[in-house]
DNA sequence: ATATTTCGTGTATTATCAACACTAAGGCTG
DNA sequence: CAGCCTTAGTGTTGATAATACACGAAATAT
């Protein structure tokens, strides 16, 4: 009950049941060879022990975006980076303990800047998607939807950079979206597609560390790409 | 605290913060001209008789998509209706009266089988997404998300059909689509592409209330719908 | 009979996608 | 230092898909 301008009003909120509301993150990265996903052996009941994306509750005076970032954070190390909320799971026994609700994030970093610390005092390990373990309540689902979100995101806006070093060749990026939609592109073809984007710049530096001729070092302008439509990497397999 | 093999574990859920969750439903219709959402004029405080989308309270025993399902059927009596889960709104301050978060699905009904009565029961009404109120919370959010994913979810899926009565003509799915993209489509270019995707039957019935000539009926096959990728409706403006 | 309205259809042009193979650079090795 | 080896870098052609575009047919109303 409330008083407003000396009336009492009921709201119907107080006679509704309330319910715990976590959000667990997938976070992406990229090794130069496949995508691969963040895991942390779970530090407490139920199921302690075994693998699971990271998570934690949401908080009273947060967001469900502050939340992630937070926990993405609280785990890596890393902060200001690529998030996008997925779907929220309510299965009424997904967490056999209490009924919890979770939002599903899934973030994007670059594989070599998170804490080596963190992941140690967390027991946590990079998995490539495809060779991840099986994981507990429906965190396997989570990830088949925050894999398919990513692959139609990264399909029409830039956000590929994300996993990537500031300063990348040609070849990384190809075989980053080679990983991300698990397929192969024709070499040549993918660097018509790219170029013709006009979102990345070529540095006069070069990679010297893949091969003896050494290979060019590119970089996203995120300038460019604003002023334009971002079509679809449209390339055979 | 619980009993397993004679030890004591600790859950951390005990310490958590509690919300209430709801769901609001972005009911999506069409006219034959625009299309339309399914407002009503709030009922309860606060905020009471502004307009609003329809929603409702999570129950501790369903899920996100049964409290959608059940508040749809609430307000148009229907059931077995299209829905998709949006997203899930989270500003600390989005409900004045007591933190609660919200997600959002959207439903593609055919706008003539939905009950009149509860419409009226309910002072609700049918606005053009385009010339609707303004909502309450941050309603008009969610309808600009739903929107989009709406428009995307078109784009590669044969969805539209659950906005139109089973039988139509090649006209009123052309009007749909661009009612949905806010665009135009060349006849000719509609009906070409329509058909390479060889996923609706001609009929041999003529609709006969809209011209002298009549229109050919038809009619959306799901079975040769399952067999096949569905591309992009790409056709200029 | 003729006027009016909406229906229904095909082709030529352009843009995008896909297939395809060789030379260049530079360090390494014998 | 000559040849070797590995990865980098690049262009053209044919196939497919997207776009632009206009007129006759049917049926009712006058």
């Amino acid at each position: 009950m409330e008083q407003i301008n000396g009336h009492e009003i009921t709201y119907q909120y107080e006679t509704e049941d309330k319910v715990l509301l976590a959000v667990d993150c997938i976070i992406f990265g990229f090794d130069q060879e496949d995508l691969k996903i963040l895991l942390i052996k779970r530090g407490f009941e139920p199921e302690m022990g075994k693998w699971s994306l990271v998570g934690g509750f949401l908080k009273k005076e947060e967001t469900l975006e502050a939340a992630a970032t937070r926990i993405l954070n609280l785990y890596t190390g890393l902060d200001n980076i690529y998030m996008e909320q997925v779907d929220t799971f309510s299965e009424v026994d997904r967490d056999p303990v209490e009924r919890t609700i979770s939002t599903a994030y899934y973030a994007l970093i670059d594989i070599k800047e998170h804490s080596k610390n963190l992941i140690q005092q967390f027991s946590a390990n990079w998995f490539s998607v495809s060779k991840a373990p099986h994981l507990i309540f429906d965190h396997d689902k989570m990830i088949q939807h925050a894999l398919r979100r990513l692959r139609n995101r990264a399909a029409t806006e830039p956000i590929g950079f994300d996993l990537l070093p500031e300063k990348f060749t040609m070849r990384q990026l190809q075989k980053l979206y080679e990983a991300i939609w698990d397929t192969k592109f024709d070499k040549r073809n993918f660097v018509n597609k790219i170029n013709s984007l006009n979102i990345i710049d070529k540095l006069d530096e070069k990679d010297m560390t893949t091969s003896r001729k050494g290979s060019y070092l590119y970089q996203f302008n995120a300038e460019k790409s604003k002023t334009q439509d971002i079509r679809p990497f449209g390339l055979k397999i």
